[in-house]
RNA sequence: GCUGGAAUGGCGCAGUCGGUAGCGCAACUGAUUCGUAAUCAGUAGGUCGUCGGUUCAAGUCCGAUUUCCAGCUCCA
């Protein structure tokens, strides 16, 4: 028998020798990848064919389907490894998830030590090269053979199944566990695993369920794609914004002032400032927003009416006693409502619509003592809140508009890749969370749907993730952890007019509701920033930096100019400084790289004459020599346009 | 909120079996006035997150608490 693998290479098999041994003997050569291959002339793929006789399974490396199957016995083999360490440990369950696998074990929490003791374990087993044998027995014959061995979370996972179904069991050596598979067919190709990390997770999620352990790993199919992947864990590690943030004195936190509190310090406020006016103008002067500064508190009573009081209560700062004082405020969770008096001030005509409120707003919400991180999840925090007021004939238009505005914003911070669109849907199955019928539910996502696919935008949809008076397009982005939050959401209201009585007179003189749009342009600026930080791992483009230039005199002599090339840029809005200290230039140079400065200015006696700078850049090196006017003009440019220069590799010393 | 880990000069870290704290960088002072990633010498700086307990004696042991981190859960 003539097995032809993908890279073309040849292997002849005894006709007497299994398919079982066929597979096993390729997919030692992981690395070779073996997977689709010509068996006797016919081209077939070999892990369908052992799947669906569930005995065998090949992999291969390129193959996500083949490195989730290598994953999942890895998590086996760690859970054989515990048992044989911690025989008390219970099994729960051990996928593989994208980057690699856990398993749950009801245990005592596990140390770093233990780890390498279990990682030690593992290795052993795998030297054996143990065969995963596939069996399976009736469901009442399964319960028994877990519960004879003690393994009780195995039990109740059997018992959710069906009666009549025929239960799937993998052994190796000595050790089985209930799994649908499929897997390797022996632990020897196991050559490249890690343990990562412990931690607690509950029994199927649910807080109110059993405590386990968690451990984290991850396999690959070569040491070098191992080793890959943990340096990429260093270098997230390094751009992580809470170690980062902190490092380059964007901000801090401190005990005394409180949780989820952040302090943004000199060179993060002004990221936030920068980001700030650039939307405020952007919305004003290109959108036709008009701003609006209303309180950051109110009575209780406004929250009674726009139903947050009954809702949200738990999520609000409140201050007093609704017992003993007679007036009971709380910090504001959102806009809205304050936006809505503001339309309410005056009536308004079909003509005046649509109106689109703007406020740079600061919001308090009050979130589990667990919740907080750095910038991304914090108490207090500002974004560039809006409501557009508007007809129903022009809701379509403005809800296009709003999306536009919220990819020219991404667009402009250069993250347009890093997020994707979702359409936030209602949950038909639990209507009482939300207001409105049926019809109108699906009719508005009908309209959301209809609009992101005429900007021919990529997005999925997800059901439950809905406003209680609307559904939404949320887009969202990724830490470098990969853990998903919303930077921006526009929102389809067509029921909270009704609550707070807004309308407008149409044509014909009579009352009309107008539907509303809650949205963001760039979302909260604290995530915001956390996201560039760890999108551009603090170089950031020069529009945004809080110093975009230093200015280095090689010595003190020509301090007198390397002021009036501050002054000049200053004059001309670039932030800048001029480090004079008495230092040698290599070392101001060194200090303004690990500064991540986009520009160094570095002028002596041949820049002094003759009205020049050197320069060097984050980009391109050294620049050489400009005339100071050029170099005002370049980045002036570079600032008003805000190009994203491309970086280049920065060579390590 | 839950589980675990952590907290020592500005930052990064050491501190053994309990015997009243060390190092590097930064800072400061002086010298040096320098051409593209670290000039030399010196000086100062901490009561060990906070509160309480055990002890002759606590950074070290115990309890509480605050904050930070990891993860879970939550996020209209």
């Amino acid at each position: 028998m003539k097995i032809t693998l993908k890279d073309g290479s040849v292997k002849e098999y005894a006709e007497s020798k299994s398919v079982y041994d066929i597979a096993l003997d390729i997919s030692e050569g992981l690395a070779r990848a073996a997977c689709a291959g010509e068996v006797n002339g016919e081209v077939v793929d070999l892990r369908t064919v052992v799947d669906e006789d569930c005995e065998l399974n090949i992999l291969t490396a390129n193959d996500e389907k083949g490195l989730a199957t290598l994953r999942h016995t890895t998590s086996h083999v760690l859970a054989e490894a515990v048992k044989n360490v911690f025989p008390d440990a219970k099994l729960a369950i051990g996928p593989s998830i994208d980057t690699g696998y856990y398993y749950d074990f009801e245990h005592a929490p596990f140390s770093r030590e233990d780890l390498d003791k279990i990682e030690a374990e593992m290795k052993k087993i795998i030297k054996k090269g143990e065969k995963l044998e596939r069996f399976t027995l009736p469901r009442a014959e399964a319960i028994k053979f877990m519960e004879e061995k003690g393994e009780p979370y195995k039990v109740e996972l059997i018992q959710d199944l069906p009666e009549d179904a025929e239960i799937s069991f993998y052994k190796q050596g000595e050790f089985t566990d209930l799994c649908a598979g499929p897997h390797l067919m022996n632990t020897k190709p196991i050559k490249a695993f890690k343990l990562i990390s412990s931690s607690m997770a509950y029994w199927r999620g649910d807080s109110n369920k059993a405590q386990l352990q968690r451990i984290y790993g991850t396999a690959f199919t070569k040491k070098d794609e191992l080793a890959a992947y943990l340096e990429h864990l260093e270098d997230i590690k390094r751009r992580d914004h809470n170690k980062l943030g902190r490092e380059m004195e964007l901000f801090t936190t401190v005990d005394v002032i409180g949780q989820g509190l952040p302090l943004l310090m000199p060179k993060g406020a002004k990221i936030i400032q920068k980001m700030q006016r650039w939307i405020e103008d952007t919305e004003d002067n290109e959108w036709g927003y008009v701003r609006t500064k209303t309180p950051l508190m109110a009575k209780s009573d406004l929250y009674k009416i726009s139903g947050h009081w009954g809702h949200y209560k738990e999520g609000m700062f409140v201050l007093g006693d609704e017992e003993t004082d007679k007036e009971v405020f709380a910090l504001r969770p959102m806009t809205c409502p304050f936006q809505y008096y503001v339309y309410k001030a005056s009536q308004k005509s079909y003509r005046d619509l649509p109106i689109r409120y703007g406020e740079t707003s600061t919001l308090f919400r009050n979130e589990d003592s667990g919740e907080m991180h750095g910038l991304t999840r914090v108490r207090q925090f500002t974004i560039s809140e809006g409501h557009l007021i508007v007809r129903p004939d022009q809701m379509v238009e403005e809800f296009k508009g709003c999306l536009a505005l919220a990819k020219y914003c991404l667009e402009t911070l250069g993250v347009q890749e890093d997020v994707t669109y979702r359409l936030s849907k209602w949950d038909p199955n639990n209507k009482e969370k939300y207001i409105g019928s049926e019809e109108v539910w699906e009719e508005t996502q009908g309209h959301i749907r209809q609009v992101l696919t005429e900007l021919e935008i990529p997005f999925y949809e997800e059901e439950g993730e809905a406003a209680f008076y609307g559904p939404k397009v949320d887009i969202q982005a990724k830490n470098v952890y990969g853990k998903e939050d919303t930077m921006i959401t526009i929102q389809w209201d067509a029921v909270l007019a009704e609550q707070f009585d807004m309308y407008y007179i149409d044509q014909n003189g009579d009352k009309v509701r107008p539907y509303i749009i809650h949205r963001t342009a760039m979302g909260c600026y604290e995530r915001t920033l956390a996201w560039l930080i760890e999108k551009y791992a603090g170089k950031f483009p020069t529009w945004l930096c809080p110093e975009q230039v230093r200015v280095l005199p090689i010595s003190e002599k020509y301090m007198d100019y390397a002021e009036k090339v501050r002054k000049e840029l200053a004059k001309n809005g670039v932030d800048a400084t001029v480090d004079n200290r008495s230092e040698k230039i290599g070392y101001k140079i060194r200090e303004a790289r690990l500064d991540k400065l986009p520009y160094m200015l570095i002028v002596g006696e041949k820049e002094e004459a003759e009205g020049l700078v050197s320069v060097r850049s984050r980009f391109a090196g050294d620049e050489g020599q400009k005339s100071l006017g050029d170099f005002v003009d370049q980045i002036c440019k570079e600032i008003r346009t805000k190009e994203i220069r491309k970086e280049i590799p920065q060579e390590t010393k």
